[in-house]
DNA sequence: TTAATTGCAAAACTTTTGCAACGCT
DNA sequence: AGCGTTGCAAAAGTTTTGCAATTAA
């Protein structure tokens, strides 16, 4: 599937959506953002959040997260940044470990892949989560 | 939700699904590994397979890799390493890259967070498909 | 025997898509 | 006007679940 360059035109609902994004801090998925963004423009549907958040990730204005069974989860910071996931509450945070850019070189070189990026995400209990019971379940 | 403790018995199909997981050197979804499996249990049922993959993902015999809209990839090797996935084809691959295992302490010291372990995905082009052509899509 | 496991089918979820109407440019 | 975008609803795809029957221990 060949990606055509097509002319974006500025939609009202597009803009939301990336403001609303933005102003997470939380890294939502899609329908979580739905509810948000509803609660401004009353009748959008979800197909129109779905076609903006694949859109805006193509543009490169927006994170698509690595995703669970429940859904992908989107990062209105485009830049890459490292994440940390809570097995507990499933919260997503970002980390300002710096990004480890050599890192893709040296694989590049060992494996014999082209590598573009990397992304990273850590695992474990989230400040509150630890202080809680710390029986391992999601 | 708690996880209980339950007593588990060996099942033909818990076997196989894990045999055969291991057998692959790729990283299959669900529904791959269901059409292989099949030809060895041709009354296996979907729900089987899930069931089994949640299984002995809980049990730490079998990596769960991040998903993607598609679904989720496993891997018969537990133990952690990093991976290559191709933004073309979208095939995974195993890295010998080593795991950064002080990294974990450091973001645990900066974060605040309790980590206990990490995932990094490296993505490109594969040795195949950066000989092909280049234009960019999945 | 007894309780985990299976196969089947239906349900639950997430995401995509076809289409007529709408709205940027 | 031209065509990208939307809302709606249906479709598609993945994963889970309820249940009676089966099977491992």
């Amino acid at each position: 599937m060949i990606k055509e360059k097509i002319l974006r035109r500025k939609s009202r609902q597009r803009q939301i959506i990336l403001d609303e994004l933005k102003k997470l801090k939380t890294h939502p998925r899609a329908d979580f953002l739905f509810k948000i963004v509803r609660k401004k423009l009353p009748n959008i549907s979800f197909g129109t959040v779905y076609r903006n958040l694949n859109l805006l990730r193509d543009q490169g204005e927006v994170l698509e997260l690595t995703c669970g069974k429940h859904g992908c989860r989107y990062d209105g910071t485009a830049t890459n940044h490292y994440h940390f996931s809570c097995l507990k509450c499933g919260r997503v945070f970002d980390l300002d470990q710096p990004v480890l850019r050599d890192l893709d070189m040296k694989v590049s070189n060992k494996s014999g892949m082209a590598v573009n990026y990397h992304r990273t995400d850590f695992y474990g209990y989230c400040r509150e989560c630890k202080s809680r019971n710390m029986s391992a379940d999601k």
